[in-house]
DNA sequence: TAGTGACC
DNA sequence: TCCT
């Protein structure tokens, strides 16, 4: 189709820094007029499933950020628990398909022979957070997630697979794509704070974070 | 006790 | 690592 973002523009493999294994850092994935037209993606997609608080099982506490999903499962969260499920919890519609561009991204990116089933997109405001925490509702745990960023620079803050080993900081920008997999897939991560007026591309010193994710167990071969 | 916690 |  047409008016994904430009992936040609995106950097060679060559410039991909390997944190250790199955982590990967792509900075500049996506140039800047990538990350308007996928922006532009963004806030179409936030008009048919707007974005919803979820809020935290058992305390019922909400979060900093506001999310919506695309694809055909979403992942939300209420005092209930953690889940995906294939429609908005406000207006029981299904979640808008993927765009084209994310489906590109997912295959330069991850390397797995099925496509995402999820695309979680993460607002932050100025004061916005999310604590450390592990990607582990997914039945597929073969599959990389792959996280892109738009707007406000974030502290990342990223550790191991037990909750009280060493974590270490890195500044995510506009653009960066930044790929869990492998050994890494159950990785600590979290958001620290997003740095106030490091871009321009969303105005107010917002951040959007896109996660794609395969959620069900792969069809086998 | 766990924990998208608070903190760093 | 330390709360609630």
């Amino acid at each position: 189709m047409t008016g994904g973002p430009d992936l040609a523009s995106a950097r060679p493999a060559a410039q991909r820094l390997d944190l250790g294994p199955g982590l990967t850092f792509v900075p500049g994935y996506l140039d800047r007029l990538a990350q308007e037209r996928l922006l532009a993606e963004i806030r179409d997609l936030a008009r048919r499933a707007p974005l919803f608080t979820p809020r935290m099982p058992r305390t019922d506490q909400p979060f900093s950020v506001r999310m919506t999903n695309c694809g055909p499962l979403g992942w939300v969260s209420d005092v209930s628990g953690y889940r995906y499920q294939p429609t908005h919890p406000q207006t029981g519609e299904p979640w808008p398909a993927m765009p084209e561009s994310l489906l590109d991204a997912w295959n330069e990116l991850a390397r797995f022979p099925h496509p995402p089933e999820a695309c979680l997109i993460n607002f932050y405001g100025p004061g916005a957070r999310m604590g450390l925490h592990q990607d582990k509702d997914e039945g597929e745990l073969a599959a990389p997630v792959v996280s892109l960023s738009l707007g406000a620079t974030a502290l990342f803050r990223i550790g191991g697979l037990s909750r009280r080993d060493r974590t270490r900081s890195i500044r995510l920008s506009s653009g960066d794509a930044f790929v869990f997999g492998g050994a890494a897939r159950l990785v600590f991560h979290g958001i620290d704070r997003i740095l106030p007026e490091t871009s321009d591309l969303i105005p107010g010193s917002g951040r959007v974070n896109l996660t794609l994710r395969r959620v069900t167990p792969a069809p086998a071969a």
